[in-house]
DNA sequence: GTCTATACTCGGATAGAC
DNA sequence: GTCTATCCGAGTATAGAC
């Protein structure tokens, strides 16, 4: 008979407390007793199923930019219109944001500060995710169904809109007065405001 | 007669290096030996000038914060057409982030990483800088000059599409292929393409 | 596999000579 | 004011008992 699986096994338990706690603090900020501390564990522990910080900061990354990259593939490459094509992506990207809220930061904040690790460790076999959406604008303006405009810029104006309020948000927070709650529905809502805002922009 | 200031004065040179190994490393990377060694002196006499890490970090960031936020006050406050404004504002910020590349990911960093310290510390006496832009909005979508749009959703527009190209700079050039100078006249593009991007948007 | 105890290393901070 | 030498805590990593 087969064992059923108790699903928080010791691994388990490690990775989630790693992830959540190299994504809130970063490489450099993160200790390894916090995450021994959430995983309900001791620091010995981690070092016999992870040898190092490294590695066991190397693993989760992976995954997690893995998430942050790949989820926009599918999307870019759906056979639909351009404008649904431009709502879906602002939607499901900002969902996947919406349970991922520290990811960007995180992501953007290594690539930074460890450039070459980044390139060399945990960038490989990256897809050139907008190369067909930069088709797809060029071919629709040369229709002249929308208004002439570098596809570069539209791409980058497209995911900076739906991402930089998740890199933002405590000071955008602060500045506003908004509390959580007030916050997550305005994200929510720019699930269709992104979308509108672009295609007033590239509508003739 | 008055003496000539000589102006790299340890404290100058100190206050340089501090400044950018922070802005570069973030807080918890940052190593006091980097920075002793970028000034060209030793760790002992950082702590004879400034006491602690802690309290160098602060002088730096209260200065570097104050910028990333105050330069916007004058071109908000401006009393010209909303439009112009649009214009200045992205022009004036792109110009201000490319002498000031990493300022917005360390600012945006430390406000999630520490975001007691930010607050209680780093974030005092800030303007509510975006409320005169929302009256501004508010008003021009009244007298339906422009397309109605809430202005939160406007501002966070603007700003994070002049922002988040900075802070994406190392994926946005692995990505795309762009080097150092490719990526330079990107964001200089972006000072216009940007207004023009939401103007297209905002016109009836 | 999991623990306690401990070794080792890095880096911030200080003492004291000049 | 600036240096060398040193201390000491924090944090990663390992040894070894159970």
């Amino acid at each position: 008979m087969v064992k059923i699986q108790k699903q928080d096994t010791t691994e388990q338990k490690i990775l989630g407390a790693a992830k959540s706690v190299f994504l809130e603090k970063g490489m450099a900020g993160a200790r390894m007793q916090d995450i021994a501390d959430k995983a309900g564990i001791n620091k010995a522990l981690l070092h016999y199923y992870f040898k190092s910080k490294e590695k066991l900061f190397e693993m989760i990354f992976k995954e997690a930019s893995a998430l942050f990259f790949s989820k926009i593939n599918g999307i870019i490459d759906a056979d639909i219109p351009l404008f649904d094509k431009i709502e879906n992506f602002c939607s499901a990207y900002i969902d996947m944001l919406l349970q991922n809220p520290y990811l960007p930061l995180s992501v953007l904040n290594e690539a930074t500060k460890q450039p070459q690790r980044f390139k060399q460790k945990l960038w490989k076999n990256r897809e050139q995710i907008f190369i067909k959406f930069a088709h797809e604008i060029a071919s629709e303006t040369q229709k002249r169904k929308i208004k002439s405009i570098d596809p570069a810029h539209l791409f980058m104006n497209m995911i900076s809109m739906c991402i930089f309020p998740f890199i933002a948000r405590p000071v955008w927070m602060i500045s506003t007065g908004m509390d959580e709650n007030e916050f997550r529905a305005f994200v929510e809502e720019r699930k269709k405001t992104i979308p509108q805002f672009i295609i007033e922009s590239l509508n003739k």
